[in-house]
RNA sequence: GGCCCGUUGGUCAAGCGGUUAAGACACCGCCCUUUCACGGCGGUAUCACGAGUUCGAUUCUCGUACGGGUCACCA
């Protein structure tokens, strides 16, 4: 059975939601086999029964049909290489395990809990390393029968070669290689019958033909073992592919335990799902070219595993929301709407017009969570200073703002037709005849109508949006205030 | 602590023995402008440190420092 085809699998544990680590390694895995028209396989690895999460294989679905990591074999659409979750396995790692015991490169072990830790207590005491000892590795075969004939609860572990080293070749990090002493005879299957992770991993990609293997680097120090097994079955080892951590800080992997944002959580900031996507592949990756934007479809055509970087990398909100905004002001105005509307609504639960509001959002606008704080004006004024009024760059202050906003009070009332254009020409009609900067008069509007430093638009598109009647009171309250 | 890995500006990064050490975000300045933003132009800022190899090291080797990973019947 050669490796000859690209087929990357995205092996998740549900154990809740997706971390953007993980969803890059999705994405990474998912682009490797696109790349190369392979399949991509997703697999539930769920052999820790005591970590099972309601609705956790959900969110995993959801999350990649979102994203468009769409899978070619999985456990709901099934496959030639199935069953895709662990533990409906079960029966095939106790095979290969105990198919490992004959070849002598596994054994039993009856050892307890208790005693593991009693070991690793003395051991730690007397300054070594913790680590199994070995306890079972000679057991002779009449022991080993009469254990398990007498029904005695029981591991199976790999057997590490006494001397020599082991090395593996990974894709971005090179040739690593470790002296076999290092290694600890750890556990293939656990005593429930179900394997540990190592062992399933081995096995699963093997018979579902995974090659290459793409995880993240946190298994990098167990990726020998893996290859031993390879290895001691006689099966042809896959090429490696192992991603470094994407950080909080220089110190911190990203975690939703310490408060960093999963995918969702992005989601519901308000980032777009493609500006999530386009971002998180450039964190530890990096094209040939200078293009930083890219469409899922274009990355199919260019990602190449081989350009991963070694190094962590540190996510970065602020280029998230960069990208974010190129990705916002794309949108059609119509999706946009849609898009805005949940935010705005939150702030603004009376009437304005919609259209022209989001149409001057949309032009500023870097992430929608932040749309609630910038219309929250439009209900009702905010309570807010006249020393607002005061611009140096516009050359006004309270005084002449007063002035500006008298002359422009009839010139707003005398309005029949209250539309944008309409009142665009009457107020620079009215700029022209009294020969003033558009900041004199306008500046102060804008002030007036919205009550604070920054606005989504000037003071003619605020006053088109809240309308006539509003548009008119408020004015009349800022020159009472100014009075 | 043992083993493994990493280290180019504040951040993401290109570079793969000879470069004025790209580009992007952020930041600063100017222009545009009825605020902010967008857009345009420009600017500040980087090879962790020490040896060695070499005519020449950001690039190769070895140390040091710092950081991370891993040493579970978790994945």
């Amino acid at each position: 059975m050669a490796l000859d085809r690209t087929r990357t699998r995205f092996a998740p544990s549900p154990t809740g939601y997706m971390h953007v680590g993980n969803l890059r390694t999705a994405l990474y895995a998912y682009l490797t086999a696109r790349r190369k028209k392979g399949d991509f396989i997703l697999r539930i690895e769920d052999t820790d029964q005591s970590r099972q999460v309601e609705g956790a294989v959900e969110i995993i679905y959801n999350t990649l049909k979102e994203t468009h990591l769409l899978w070619d074999e999985g456990p709901d659409i099934g496959g030639p290489y199935g069953p895709y979750v662990q533990s409906e396995r079960k029966e095939i790692y106790k095979k290969y395990a105990e198919m490992l015991v004959e070849k002598g490169a596994a054994y039993y072990c009856f050892c307890t809990k208790e005693r593991l830790e009693e070991v690793n207590r003395i051991k730690q005491l007397s300054g070594q390393i913790p680590g199994y000892d070995n306890h079972c590795r000679n057991l002779s075969k009449e022991e080993v029968e009469e254990k398990l004939a007498a029904g005695v609860p029981y591991v199976i572990r790999q057997k590490i070669p006494e001397g020599g080293e082991t090395y593996f070749d990974d894709l971005v990090y090179g040739r690593i290689t470790v002296e076999n002493s290092t290694l600890d005879d750890q556990i293939l299957l656990k005593a429930d019958g179900m394997p540990t992770y190592n062992f399933a991993n081995v096995v699963d990609d093997h018979l579902m033909l995974i090659n290459p293997v793409i995880r993240g680097a946190e298994y990098l120090s167990s990726a020998p073992k893996y290859n031993l097994l390879y290895q001691a079955f006689g099966w042809e080892i896959p090429d490696y592919v192992h991603c470094p951590p994407v950080m909080r800080d220089a110190q911190h992997k990203l975690s939703k335990r310490h408060g960093d944002a999963s995918y969702e959580d992005l989601v519901e900031m308000g980032f777009l799902k493609e500006a999530i996507l386009n971002y998180i592949a450039l964190l530890g990756w990096s094209p040939k070219s200078e293009q930083e934007k890219f469409t899922l479809e274009e990355l199919c055509e260019i990602f190449d595993p081989a350009n991963i970087t070694k190094s962590p990398a540190i996510f970065d909100m602020n280029k998230l929301k960069f990208l974010n905004g190129e990705y916002i002001r794309e949108l059609s105005h119509e999706e946009f709407k849609e898009k805005a509307m949940p935010y705005i609504r939150k702030t603004v639960k009376g009437e304005c017009d919609f259209d022209l509001l989001c149409e001057v959002l949309q032009k500023r606008c870097e992430m929608l969570s932040d749309l609630s704080e910038q219309v929250d004006f439009i209900d009702e004024m905010p309570e807010y200073d006249i020393s607002l009024y005061t611009n140096k760059k516009m050359k006004t202050n309270p005084e002449n703002s007063k002035e500006s906003l008298e002359k422009i009070l009839p010139v707003l009332e005398g309005i029949t037709d209250w539309t944008m254009d309409n009142i665009h020409t009457r107020l620079f009609r009215l700029i022209e005849q009294l020969g003033v900067k558009n900041g004199l008069l306008l500046y102060p509007l804008r002030v007036a109508v919205s009550g604070k430093q920054f606005t989504p638009g000037g003071g003619v598109e605020l006053a088109a949006i809240i309308g006539k009647e509003k548009t008119i009171a408020r004015v009349k309250a800022a020159l009472d205030k100014l009075a």
